[in-house]
DNA sequence: GGTTAGCAGTCTAGCCGATGGAGTGCTAGC
DNA sequence: GCTAGCACTCCATCGGCTAGACTGCTAACC
């Protein structure tokens, strides 16, 4: 295996064809079904003399001496990097996109949810979302509530999403304080961060007397509380059954290993943090064992960020076999990361 | 295949003691392995008798002629029902139920979600829960909430729930008008249902005049959203990387199956539903083709209702191969969905 | 020099038939 | 009613064989 130089303007065309062919096919291709797909006008034997070659280079393996060729993940690589930029979405898939993002949904979770479904729908392959980071996003209300002897505090962010803590009452305070607390205090943190909101809390509860004090101290540690659910129910999986039919993953410990991951979330949550800001174009690849995880998963993903402005609030993608239909792949997650955007946008305006 | 007639007491022993072993090895049974578990102190020749007349019976089946025999669902159900009736769960498994549930968790789909999680590093198969119906959960509180040119309708249940639905501001109405009605009606349907507070939201809306008028229909209106989104997020899945892992679903169509019904939810609401009517004990077991749903997955669903006193929330159980240990999987079902009982009980209290 | 037709060589998947072994059903005796 | 014994059945396994799919190489060709 030699370093990766930069291939002729053939071989390049012939890897690109070896793979096109054995996405479609899942077998070893030879060099007369390459030289078939590529119609460069030479034989297979040129072919096969440039096979051999681009075996050497590292980009290709064989099963056996007398099998076709296997493209490695480098030739995948090649591959998708030669892909258009931009590539079409089918019409129908196109409209589906479209008449999914005409409904109106309430929050930026269940568009998430949704828009899971949808990736999964129109690639067959299992799809992620990473939610916008409740730190950074605005607080539209914040509320507190009395519960007999504890208290609710209700934190209602621009996404839409409504956040929960429930708190002890402390000592000596009643129905009356938690609400002028709530009207005198936390009226006033509109629009801010709950990180700010924590900090305005703080320092209001500095100048106050008891109870409020106690009230605005059990306050901020409830925003704190709120703050650290994040990395719980952060990442939304769709469509995971897809890839369980999938026979491309015939090892059964790999297909476990994937949705074990998918259920610890954690796991998944750096994949797509890393696709947040891509290499280069809008969606970003990771094949196979370019990352140690998809490299574990015997897998890649497909990624994209979406936001509002030049803000990017999370990440979509999906996770489908290193033999993917990259093609349809990214051009679905491309649109589907662009109206999910003018969505959150208009969500959050 | 014949009736389900009474079965002798040595050939129940039989048939319990094959299934013990198959469950165990997953191969086909054959009368000398029989006749060593059974320990009835009879030769291999007789249980060859008896299994001849058990295979007559429709209990059990051949591969073919010169293997051993395989249970049919039929024989599961003998050797479940026979099972003890309070089956002991093994003291570390009983102590991690216990540390759980120690932990004090803020809301019912908070607990339901780990409990899932519990049941499946217990069991594992994959766990489902069915979360406590909203219509017939009380009201904790009910606020409406004004943000900008638009309402957000916020109904917290007793089960610690708080869910939401935002509405548009009727024509003419202002901030004020939201905060009066928000106190002026809402607060009188502590305690209540969603439907009774429909009810008094619909008659409150007739005596008055606008714009409250218009504000209670939309509020109306929300409590019937919030209502009907229940179908939605209301079965809760954990563990599903067991049974991806699970070779006895050899077939891959089988887990696609699995896996799609437990992601659109819908589908095991039933499932889980029937089992909330026990028919014997308070564990419920149904066996592959008892029931269509297990029948077409090829898998067995253990699951048991769940509530405070004598009134049952909803359920939770495990789905795995039909070939699955039971006792085990009946036990820690048991055993969980006890201390969940408790743990809602304590709650909505 | 690059390309190509042709050919020998290699390796596998699939088929065949033989073999060993596991397990049954039956029978005759206890 | 139980059991030892036996003939019989059927499958899983293995080695050997074959057809076929490709390759790599060579020699001729442009």
């Amino acid at each position: 295996m030699a370093e990766a130089a930069k291939l002729s303007e053939r071989k390049a065309a012939i890897l690109s064809a070896l793979v096109h062919v054995y996405i479609r096919t899942g077998e070893p291709v030879g060099s007369e079904a390459v030289a078939t797909a590529a119609r460069l006008g030479v034989s297979s034997a040129t072919i096969r003399n440039e096979l051999a070659a681009l075996e050497e280079l590292g980009y290709l393996s064989q099963p056996h001496t007398s099998a076709g060729r296997v493209p490695t993940d480098l030739a995948y690589r090649c591959y998708v990097d030669a892909l258009p930029p931009r590539p079409k979405l089918p019409d129908p898939e196109r409209r589906a996109v479209l008449e999914f993002f005409d409904e109106a949904l309430a929050d930026v979770d269940e568009i998430l949810r949704g828009t899971t479904q949808l990736l999964s729908r129109l690639t067959h392959y299992a799809s992620l979302a990473l939610a916008p980071s409740r730190q950074e996003r605005a607080l539209v209300r914040l509320e507190l509530l009395s519960l007999g002897q504890a208290m609710m505090l209700l934190a209602v962010l621009d996404t839409g999403r409504v956040d929960k803590c429930v708190i002890d009452l402390p000592q000596g305070a009643g129905e009356a304080d938690v609400e002028r607390v709530s009207r005198g205090v936390l009226e006033r943190l509109r629009g801010q961060t709950l990180g700010e909101a924590r900090a305005h809390v703080a320092e209001r509860g500095k100048a106050t007397g008891e109870p409020e004090r106690a009230i605005l101290a059990r306050v901020d540690e409830a925003l704190a509380t709120i703050g650290r659910q994040e990395e719980g129910d952060h990442v939304v999986v769709g469509g995971a059954a897809n890839i369980a039919g999938e026979d491309s993953f015939a090892r059964r410990e790999t297909l476990r290993h994937i949705f074990e991951a998918l259920e610890r979330e954690t796991e998944v949550l750096g994949l797509l943090r890393q696709a947040t800001v891509p290499r280069e174009g809008p969606v970003s690849v990771t094949i196979g064992r370019e990352s140690p995880m998809t490299g574990q998963w015997e897998a890649s993903v497909v990624a994209a960020p979406y936001g509002a402005g030049d803000r990017a609030f999370g990440t979509i993608g999906v996770v489908g076999p290193i033999r993917m239909d990259y093609l349809a792949a990214i051009s679905a997650v491309r649109v589907v990361a662009e109206r999910l955007s003018a969505a959150v946008e208009a969500l959050t305006r």
